[in-house]
DNA sequence: ATTATAGGTAAGCAATCACTTACCTGTCAA
DNA sequence: TTGACAGGTAAGTGATTGCTTACCTATAAT
């Protein structure tokens, strides 16, 4: 296996908290300096650092220098976990586009 | 809205323990008592109720009383906010199922 | 060279977590 | 009615969170 199941919890844990999220969310549209994204939160800037720490840990994000700045940018594929675990619930949701991934996946069988 | 944003959080913080997302996938299956669930896991009994407690307080899982039993079934629509929050992401996978769904919803504009 | 700016790290603290053991209630079985 | 069993609740504890203020380093601007 490639990652560890421990690692992939972490992906779990680092979503949990609202901010984080939000995080990420701001992260989607472009790459953003820590002071860029301190400004959208009451938090203190230091608070701020934590978070992005635990999102760099968990390897949702990554950071490259631009001078003083650290830009941090989003890394999606390691929001695999969620996805693949949210999978096995897709059976639950009357979900149109899944009876059409399954006739697919038929007609590839016959 | 229906449900408070508050609430919502809730839920990721109720998956972000691995134990508990295992409890959820043992409820995809079928409805099972609290011994049922715990002899899946190594911690204690009342760590499991405890387990439970927090997925019942999400809104994830349900109870029913059957005599001294008490059984506990999967609400998988309260995973909404989950996948709705993943829904901004898939526009990172290299996801044919969503190109198709884009191609259908342009199919109904025209 | 000096000063301002970006942002990470340290230390401290109250609150919450995850777990345990002990105990309690409600139901079924003899 | 007396156990036995299912399972929730209470209390206690060590570890972890999430935040703060204070401090430090590195780069940039004057």
């Amino acid at each position: 296996m490639a990652v560890s199941p421990e690692r992939e919890s972490d992906v779990f844990v680092a979503i949990s908290h609202r901010a984080r999220r939000e995080m990420l969310d701001l992260l989607t549209e472009t790459e953003r300096s820590v002071g860029d994204i301190a400004a959208h939160f009451e938090m203190s800037r230091p608070a701020v650092s934590q978070h992005l720490r635990i999102l760099l840990d968990a390897g949702l994000v990554g950071e490259h220098r631009h001078g003083r700045e650290r830009r941090y940018h989003l890394v999606p594929e390691r929001l695999g976990p969620v996805r693949e675990w949210m999978a096995h619930y897709e059976q639950f949701w009357d979900n149109h586009l899944l009876r059409l991934q399954q006739q697919l996946a038929k007609g590839e069988e016959e």
